[in-house]
DNA sequence: TCTTGCTTTGAAACGCGTTTCATATCATAC
DNA sequence: GTATGATATGAAACGCGTTTCAAAGCAAGA
């Protein structure tokens, strides 16, 4: 295999001349380009790209942690992430963590290694303090409210999406109303569970803990809530689901059992996937695609400006 | 930052000693090895791993091509393919091409310029020809039968799976089927209609071309086909679904207009997906979650045999 | 005592493109 | 005619870990 000093020399020039061609620097004469580009081809010339990243110092590798790919909510995350870094000639490297601390540890290992330029992490498992030890080696972006830290994000305000679904609810004249969320810990949870606590209050409504269901990401999981529901005295009468997916399966228990959404439960979902189109589910659209595109900007405007950065969807 | 060199000197021993030191190498004394271990600490020593990608030539790291992210075939065929890689302490570099052949070229290009070690490809828009050539660079490995190729792959037979979803509706009295599927070329597809073809004629049925629906993708496609079917004069009293998602719009769409499901329209779908067994739709597991896996150790080990070997699954 | 074969250790070469800096040339400006 | 600034070009330094090879030390076996 041909290096740049091999058709440096076979081209008569020195490798300066040959980075500046590859590179399609100015200040070559056009003799030489065409002499240089010969060789290449001749040669079937081909840099060496580690070298060009050991040079250069980076890699064009942007690193993106998600706790799993066959999910609906990350699926559209990294669609927009991976369009937006494509279009930037930027990389994506996925790291699939099944939210195990270890692997969003490699992850951070990989930023300090240098092996990419940026690391977005879509969901977090480890505290803050630990994502902050690692900001001096490179851009960190999270998908999460991170206003009261010094790490830079592109989040959904979960509060002000929660808010608006109860208020909703209300007005339609519900009283008991419930919610399914995923992880039980976490900004967006929490962030959810203050609104939803704030909202009792306001209304001085009563709080009951198993109107409140955890730990629920898949359609089947919906599947899960409804026979929960069924074995209960005091039902809730709405329920905020945090994913098109569980709800999907909610509702299609629910018809098959013989009642009716929203007469027997009404549902309100989060995120506007086009299952919920399909059947009818009611749904809050959250931009995810779109936030994907955000973060990866982010990653890339952080890097340059070295400054903590916070937008909210 | 300190380098390797400056390490050597701090520890008062040669950058070889701490290459074997770094790398867990024997041949190294009791104190050389805490002494080496106490200047990397203390200088907060991290080896720049672009030197080591150039040094050793391959980068652990593994291309992966798929058209789109958001679809769950693809997701778990990731979630596979991840999960494996991570275990091999390799990191998986996702191309997404929105089916642009410009992208899918992208990922070739990576293969010559050696940033990854092997590539998958989940789903190709080149010709053979084109991915033959980059061969020479590196392994390649499909997802699609490419027994009369020269590329390695792990493939789903779908020649097999279509057969046997047609002879199970065969036996269920349907003498009218159609099939859904998605894109209208490719390996895949082209086996399908063989089976399709192949079974028409063994029982001497009619080839009823607009029982055959393609480009469809996602659950709102499957709205789409139930117009179609409504529209139909002499419809089909089975349909066969390559994907649970579509079947579910079609179910859904279906349910929603006061028709049953398999009494007015049979479903026979694959894949398996959690969606089919809350929805209660017939469908052929299609283990995408192990073929992921399989794909990734295949980039494994025709990289060490430099052979052709094709896994039908 | 001598040979054989590990165990240790390090100098130097290797992988390879980028970038800085000095030098040389040529043309336009005053 | 000289100064000024752009254009053109290359030598050498830089980024940095791995690996080969030679050499030295030491112990067990003959």
């Amino acid at each position: 295999m041909a290096n740049i000093r091999d058709i440096a020399r076979l081209a008569g020039v020195s490798v300066t001349t040959v980075s500046r061609v590859i590179n399609n620097q100015p200040y070559v004469s056009a003799e030489k380009v065409s002499a240089v580009k010969e060789a290449m081809k001749k040669y079937n010339y081909h840099r060496n790209i580690n070298a060009v990243h050991l040079s250069r110092g980076k890699t064009h590798l942007i690193g993106v942690v998600i706790p799993f790919s066959n999910h609906p909510y990350f699926g559209l995350l990294i669609e927009g992430i991976a369009n937006a870094a494509l279009d930037h000639n930027y990389k994506v490297v996925l790291i699939q963590t099944n939210y195990e601390k270890a692997k969003e540890m490699e992850a951070l290992k990989m930023l300090e290694d240098k092996q990419i330029d940026a690391l977005i992490i879509c969901s977090r498992i480890s505290s803050w303090d630990v994502i902050e030890s690692y900001l001096a080696h490179g851009p960190i972006i999270l998908c999460e409210d991170s206003r009261n830290e010094k790490i830079s994000s592109t989040f959904i305000d979960h509060y002000k999406a929660f808010t608006l679904a109860l208020d909703y609810l209300y007005e339609k004249g519900h009283r008991q109303i419930g919610y399914s969320i995923g992880r039980q810990t976490g900004t967006n949870s929490t962030q959810r569970e203050r609104a939803y606590k704030d909202f009792l209050s306001k209304h001085s409504l009563p709080f009951e803990i198993n109107h409140i269901f955890t730990d629920r990401f898949h359609v089947e999981d919906g599947v899960d809530v409804v026979e929960s529901l069924l074995k209960m005295q005091h039902r809730p009468t709405a329920l905020l689901v945090t994913s098109d997916q569980v709800a999907a399966g909610i509702v299609t228990s629910i018809r098959e059992r013989g009642l009716s959404v929203p007469k027997d439960l009404a549902i309100m979902s989060f995120d506007n996937q086009p299952i919920s189109k399909v059947m009818h589910i009611t749904t809050l659209e959250i931009p995810l695609v779109v936030t994907g595109k955000k973060l990866f900007q982010q990653a890339l405007t952080v890097k340059k400006l070295h400054m903590k950065k916070s937008t909210s969807v």
